[in-house]
DNA sequence: TCGGGACGCTAACGATCGTTCGGAAGGCGG
DNA sequence: CCGCCTTCCGAACGATCGTTAGCGTCCCGA
């Protein structure tokens, strides 16, 4: 792809997480290029093209994370490497996963449901390191593992609005997954 | 307030929450009371008004339901309490909460700066009890009070993405606390 | 040296945006 | 019955929306 090309998606995912899809002008992204509003047909065919495009890096880069977390081994080492690698994508690509996580839903048509199945996709991949955990005795045999996916998922998802550039995010992974694992409590219960 | 100014008001959050501030028109705000684009000026002064009327009511749920938590007893059982408040007001209230996490943000000046003072005090609220409950021993001593305020509210704020009317919230924030108190291992580390 | 593709320009398109205005119903208290 | 208040209409405002069209300009490979 055409540098110019590539220089315009970096805008476009710039501004729709900083104004939202519909709060940024096709002149907003021609100013960022330092360019008339009708010169950007020279690239796309529509402004829609801009956010399947964006959404679309957004599931490319989670997956590709996920990819690097090894199939086998210890469940909970598997479960920080996960949340390590989602947290590092927030951080590296900051206004990729804004759009991934909040600027996806005005996608229209066939695009908006070949987004949710990936979406879907990448939350069926964290569940079942849960449901692995529980069934292999890792964690604990009466998990609510939806429960617990979903609490994880949250921490994931809800990053991109207050994790910044710079942040180290393997240690904040491991903190999150250290109390996941074991709670604020500390010591056993019931 | 007159049923009409409250009838548009219940508008804006449900097509706010369900299209976004930007990509709703006050010709779609029209449409949902039958009438002309032109006669919600009787009403309001402009479509930004109704986006601030939808957040602040937010703010004012939110914290109206973390008032119920006492300020005395167990920090365990309050934070507990306080999860259940939280959670109940986004199934109750599922519009009012999105507008409340997601299209603050299009808030302008003045506004914007007061909404999320009240915001920054929600959050303040949650996190008292956090470090209440390491201070006084409830919680383990080493606890990383800030990581542990954080997953919390991951879980709160992102819940307006899955929630629907009808889930027993209380049972779900219960399952939250759990969780969040235990961990997921079930028996003491380190 | 020529041809073509990449890139940007100016100008304009019809549609829609949020908002304003003057006037007209209808109900209700005086 | 009068006059006010609320509510809405119909029409229009200027601005901005996303998009298209035709035409230059530049560079690079043949």
């Amino acid at each position: 792809m055409s540098t110019r090309r590539t220089e315009l998606t970096r805008a476009a995912a710039r501004l729709f997480a900083e104004k939202g899809y519909h709060g940024t002008s096709t002149a907003d992204l021609a100013d960022a290029l330092g360019v008339q509003k009708g010169s950007l047909y020279s690239h796309i065919e529509s402004k829609a093209d801009l956010l399947w495009e964006v959404a679309s890096e957004g599931s490319a880069a989670f997956h590709a994370a996920l990819d690097s977390v090894p199939d086998e081994g210890p469940v909970v080492e598997r479960i920080r490497l996960a949340l390590r690698a989602h947290l590092r994508v927030v951080a590296e690509q900051l206004d990729v996963a804004t759009v991934f996580t909040r600027e996806w839903r005005y996608l229209e048509g066939e695009r908006r449901e070949r987004f949710l199945d990936e979406r879907r996709r990448y939350e069926e991949r964290f569940r079942a390191l849960f449901r692995e955990g529980r069934e292999h005795g890792e964690l604990r045999t009466d998990l609510d593992d939806a429960t617990a996916t979903l609490l994880a998922l949250s921490a994931a998802n809800w990053a991109y609005t207050w994790l910044r550039a710079g942040v180290d995010t393997d240690a904040l992974a491991d903190r999150f997954t250290a109390l996941l694992l074991d709670g604020m409590r500390g010591y056993a219960s019931r």
